[in-house]
DNA sequence: GCAAAAGTGTTCCATGTACACCCATGT
DNA sequence: ACATGGGTGTACATGGAACACTTTTGC
């Protein structure tokens, strides 16, 4: 083809390629991992679901190529979820039409509280991850790999990132943590020991207090978990609904499948102390033990 | 832009975008990492060192367009390399010329003993990784970024995976696969303590067995020591040559700069039980503990 | 009061760390 | 013979697994 062998390349020579981004979201509900899909209108593959995703514009980053996909047809915004790069797919066959290559991308979001909101979206929808995995569900192009290798990408940043924290809200208990980890990985874990996992991990930092070492000041730290409770479930006040959409092209807003219909939270017991996800970003200092042996049902 | 919400794209309006696919391969020689490399001739970058990499082929597969212009450029053939996809890069402006997106491939290489090879390479070489690490050196484009994210994903996958086999000959002894640990992670590991987890990774398998338990049969075990050895130093039969370079491109051969030009083997002492790497295709099924405080220079 | 969650303490055990020590071989 | 690496034994420390047990809150 080439004789040169170097990258002098006449950059005009180029062969016809496409590139678009995909997206494989994930969320939690109600102790199930879900994953936002489209359901697909036109051939090919009509009918069928497919991740979100599409062509690249000819100015954009990557990176930010995925976020507007994803916004565009999901609702979805930016600040709301965690995403990152997976890999790229191109077989030459993976499109019928053409010869398309995607940059996939995987993310994380919290199914937040999340104010209601006229969705953009054409026809997405939460999935069960479980239904993917056992094939009950028809995805489009090769999107069926696309979620297998996002899946155990996310399963194993678990483990040694702070990833299970994008799952949450900015705030969020011990407990509703250590349900990410067992919903994700399928498991259950011993809540004493990650409770002492959690507490020494410098990524996640508490706000509140433990109502254990309580009885002292129990005026701040009690009103501040009763906001976080009424923030979960109370009807929604117009003024904060503008706080949450600002900064943010403001025609876009959460759309209502990401709205958690109720409890997951503590069905009884004690709403414990908050924490927030630290700034070290990701890195975790030592890493979340992952079941070996566990005979927990 | 668009406004359908879904991947109902035409086609035909693909934005013009080129991708083409980079490969940043490591080698180990005389206990130092390297990284092939090509100087570059012409404008953009011209004599600055860039990863080997050019145009997918409108049928070809991603992996096999990285294969490829690896061959071209440098001459390693693929039997003698792992190629991974590391991940795409893509902002507007990392090609000056045009929109370019690349897709990134990291790959390990032995420095086989290899058969005296004309080389194809438009002035390929192994440049040592510590001298773009300390930005000794200029990279085209976003190379630079590439080999680090690059570099950071193989120190990775040393440490829960065989990959540091795919740095050895077809067969190794212990202490060269040790080697290429401390090499790659810059540290020192204990020899006995190795030795014990290499031996209970079912992902090496040995073939010679160690003179310890010897004197029993010294017969065909220090021969197949001894020709590994040979093999390693003395001159080369055209014989071997021929089924070395079997299955390939015959115009094809390794390239003299791969080649390991003398000692780095053991100076003294014996050469020890061989090793090679298993069917397990590359998990461990323990991790190899990463240094933590070796005080060992 | 009872159930369920938060949170602490403690024991057991697997595994990594450090290091001493012997064996085999090439020069 | 001696240096160097292969290879084994072992004592110690760390940290995960399991589990008991107390405290707090919602119903």
């Amino acid at each position: 083809m080439r004789s040169d062998g170097g990258r002098d390349y006449n950059p005009r020579d180029y062969p016809p390629v496409a590139v678009t981004v995909d997206v494989a979201l994930f969320a939690i509900r109600r102790d199930e991992l879900y994953i936002v899909l489209i359901q697909r209108g036109v051939e090919p593959f009509a009918g069928a679901w497919a991740l979100p995703g599409g062509f690249v514009l000819p100015d954009e980053d990557l990176d930010a190529a995925a976020a507007r996909e994803l916004a565009e047809e999901t609702g979805v915004t930016e600040d709301s979820v965690y995403l990152e790069q997976l890999r790229s797919y191109g077989s030459p066959g993976r499109d019928p039409r053409m010869r398309v290559v995607t940059v996939a991308y995987w993310g994380a979001c919290s199914t937040l509280p999340a104010p209601l909101g006229r969705s953009d979206a054409a026809h997405a929808e939460l999935v069960r991850v479980s239904q993917i995995e056992e094939a009950d569900i028809e995805l489009a192009f090769d999107h069926e790999a696309i979620v297998g290798d996002a899946l155990e990408r996310v399963r194993a940043k678990l483990e040694y990132t702070a990833l299970a924290a994008r799952f949450c809200p900015p705030e969020f208990t011990i407990s509703e943590l250590r349900n990410v980890y067992e919903t994700v990985w399928n498991t259950k874990l011993d809540p004493g020991n990650f409770q002492r996992k959690v507490r020494e991990n410098r990524s996640f930092q508490q706000v509140g207090q433990s109502r254990l070492a309580a009885g002292a000041e129990p005026a701040s730290d009690v009103r501040a978990q009763q906001m976080r409770f009424e923030r979960a479930e109370a009807s929604w006040d117009p003024a904060d609904e503008a706080s949450a959409n600002d900064a943010m092209d403001s025609s876009l807003s959460q759309p209502e499948f990401l709205q958690d219909p109720g409890p997951a939270r503590p069905r009884s017991g004690r709403p414990a102390s908050l924490w927030i996800a630290g700034d070290s970003d990701l890195t975790l200092n030592s890493p979340i033990p992952r079941r070996r042996a566990t005979r927990k049902a």
